[in-house]
DNA sequence: GCTTATTGTGTAAAAATTACACCAGTATAA
DNA sequence: TTATACTGGTGTAATTTTTACACAATAAGC
């Protein structure tokens, strides 16, 4: 084998599609580059992995930064690898979303890279750098699918919330409306749903029961009734 | 930045688990390892990606070297990224599926890596080097899933089966025992099965009608009915 | 107390899923 | 030729799940 020499630099980074859900909206968190190549451009938050780091804390690393948040779960959904994805060379990355409580008194650290970070709607993204357009529509998709068979929405929602919201987180991710009574008949069906004594407050109209999502009735109803990904 | 002069070596490479579907018998196929580390394990075909190739191609290329197959469907499904994944350092690898159908004429070329390639079935494999009992399980989960919403069992069968044959590869894959009339009834009524005017030969019992996956009418029917991968 | 906006609720029809058993056809052996 | 062994092929009823659909109850603001 001939041994070439090169300048050493990673050759992966990790890009981050980071959902989270607002006024009835669904978002994402970009940010907006302070260098070329796509300078000004929004992209997707993202960074060159390390030698000694994983893939997985690489990118809990990227989402601390931006965030401050710690332990959010994220899902890797694919790596993308084309040639010429990238100008600067060879660089391959893979693709992690994550689902967080959008908090507005939270400050967002833009980081070194970036002019600012801002959340934007999932509905009228503009193009994004690199092909960060496709690697958003991808993590999508996954996002969609999961939700039909994981209650991944709760990871999304504050603590406490209403029916009406929750419907209209599912109405932001699947992009359809539901009907009202099927719905709520079937998330209290499922059992995992724990009705409080408590009401939406500062509502200028009839306030709506709170309800919190029970992590312990989940597990104890699905432990391994959606079966599929079982050991072997 | 300081920089640093190393010899240069891909740092990525791309593992394989290619099912296919024999005797009833779901199998992947494995290679023998000729060299240190893992030496006489059994392994995942895979090979590092070199720096001029995308990783869908490289994908395809390993797969073409070992069974001289093109224009298979091959479908990524994780990344592995663990530091200490690979004894050489750090390795990330790209997994990747495929489907094939299992020819018995056709000659696997081991490669220079490997002493051998052979299909194994998926029930009772040994423990494989790397970390590749990991990367095999997380992708036959994934199969799993997929099953359940793309009619990828025709890629393992023969052009032309029998309900039977596709049954017993449903029950392969899902690893449960399903009901012969409701199964049958099911997959007819999606209405992409096609009735031959022939049947099994060379069987020494009431031979089967043959049917074939009528890609064109699946193609029709599902245009956007799984709705979910639309683009946005 | 009137208006306005949202919450919260039930039933009937349709569709999908499940459970279940026996006769028909072909090859082989007696 | 007859019997045997094996697999192919078929229908119905009960249950469960999904869908479609409309109005009274409640609280705030005026």
């Amino acid at each position: 084998m001939k041994e070439q020499l090169v300048k050493f630099e990673s050759e992966f980074s990790i890009d981050c599609v980071i959902f989270g859900f607002e006024a009835g909206e669904l978002k994402i968190l970009l940010i907006e580059r302070k260098n070329e190549p796509f300078m000004d451009w929004l992209a997707l938050p993202g960074d060159l992995v390390e030698n000694d780091e994983g893939i997985e804390e690489a990118a809990e690393r990227i989402l601390h930064q931006l965030t401050g948040l710690h332990d959010v779960h994220m899902e890797q959904f694919h790596t993308f690898g084309a040639v010429n994805r990238h100008p600067r060379g060879r660089i391959i990355t893979v693709a992690y979303y994550a689902l967080i409580r959008i908090d507005s008194q939270r400050e967002l650290k833009a980081g070194q890279f970036a002019k600012r970070a801002l959340w934007h709607s999932v509905n009228d993204l503009p193009k994004l750098a690199f092909d960060h357009t496709e690697i958003f529509k991808t993590g999508f998709n996954k996002l969609r699918r999961r939700l039909s068979y994981q209650p991944i929405a709760y990871e999304l929602l504050p603590e406490k919330f209403t029916l009406t919201q929750l419907q209209q987180l599912y109405e932001a991710i699947l992009n359809k409306k539901l009907d009202k009574r099927n719905f709520r008949k079937k998330m209290l069906s499922y059992g995992f749903l724990k009705e409080l004594d408590e009401k939406q407050k500062n509502v200028s109209f009839r306030a709506a029961k709170l309800y919190k999502f029970d992590r312990r009735k989940y597990s104890k109803i699905f432990q391994s009734e959606m079966g599929v990904d079982v050991d072997i």
